[in-house]
DNA sequence: CATGTCGATGCACTGAGTGCAGTTAATACG
DNA sequence: CGTATTAACTGCACTCAGTGCATCGACATG
């Protein structure tokens, strides 16, 4: 870690961190990037070269988690189960520990833009979670629209549990496994395990 | 219908037909709200009294859709079954008629931009879906949760089919209606019905 | 005909986001 | 150690989405 990386990642964890404050103390459309820049200390340009836009700032970590999911989807021994697997690989990359993380979800429910952007967010965990699928199941036009459906789905069962969490406090990593596996548990599996074989079917 | 009301549902009209051809002839980006209101005939400042966003142009008869559904919705007269009525009520709900709408979900593919509209329109919609299951269940902030929770999943699975028509033709109808039996068929409606009864055993 | 309503317009403005050129400090290299 | 290079940061000018406000003029209403 070079001490030019450090500075530079330390002026990203700066702006986010003044961002979400102010978002939570005086509303997202009542704070402009300039002063997310000016509480920062730096200049206003200097946002947009950490940041493509004002709300990607409420979620920094955004590209590291999407990875990290890609990542432990990839090591995943148990290729028999996929849909199991990727269940769990989902519900274990929820973070509850993190204060700014649950001020990020109470955020959620109110603000639009931020939907906007967690919706953008959820987007390139489903594409990591559709390449996953497709891989497991082989490809084909059926296939494909399957596992664009299961994964925008369980998208939704988390996105809904995340924000319970910001309301509610209610633990998303209990009720997501729960709800998860009753939509996509064993009577489900089975079934689209054998579309592998019928693809050509589709079309 | 007024002659006033009429021309101003005629210009709404043209704005979003040519919205659209803008969109997909040039790029979303690379079209200008000003572009699309010198090709309806109109000031760029009327654009904002019909759409609130570029985007919502793309989406015209947004608001009317989503009344359709909440009327269906409440119309219907299952309420013994409530997930199966609403699986129901959403799929009738698919329009796949229109060329126009066959245009914009080939749009929805390729444009971030859009996808973020479509995002924000089908939050209405489960919105309305989350309502009616409230409603159904019984309140409760377990109750809350899962609504959210099977609507969030819907719609989804709704997404993905639509898309899948965008881009491969693909009739969303049956395949929507076949996965949201798998997902929400009768091993997942009774429990969920049975929650009616052990809501203070949540939060 | 008189009056009110409402869609459309023009204008000035805020704020997000971009392109570009320049500065400064850390780093790599001889 | 001295020099060249890289890259974060900055300032400036710009485009464009979206808003507030005052106004005009056509249509509606009595």
């Amino acid at each position: 870690m070079n001490q030019r990386d450090a500075q530079r990642l330390e002026t990203r964890r700066t702006l986010a961190e003044h961002a979400l404050r102010l978002f939570r103390d005086q509303g997202f459309d009542e704070t402009t990037v300039e002063e997310i820049a000016a509480a920062a200390g730096v200049s206003p340009r200097t946002f947009f070269l950490h940041f493509s836009t004002k709300s990607a700032a409420a979620f920094p970590d955004h590209d590291i988690r999407v990875e990290e999911f890609r990542t432990r989807l990839g090591s995943g021994v148990d290729r028999s189960n996929p849909l199991s697997h990727l269940c769990q690989t989902l519900v274990i990359g929820l973070d509850t520990t993190s204060p700014m993380r649950r001020t990020r979800y109470q955020l959620l429910s109110t603000v639009p833009a931020l939907q906007d952007e967690d919706s953008r967010t959820d987007r390139d965990y489903e594409s990591v979670a559709v390449a996953y699928l497709i891989e497991s199941w082989g490809d084909g036009v059926e296939v494909r629209l399957r596992a664009h459906a299961v994964a925008n789905a369980m998208m939704g069962v988390i996105r809904a549990s995340l924000i319970a969490w910001g309301d509610a406090g209610i633990d998303p990593q209990r009720v997501c496994l729960e709800m998860l596996q009753r939509m996509f548990g064993s009577p489900f599996d089975q079934p689209l395990q054998s579309l592998q074989s019928n693809t050509a079917t589709s079309g």
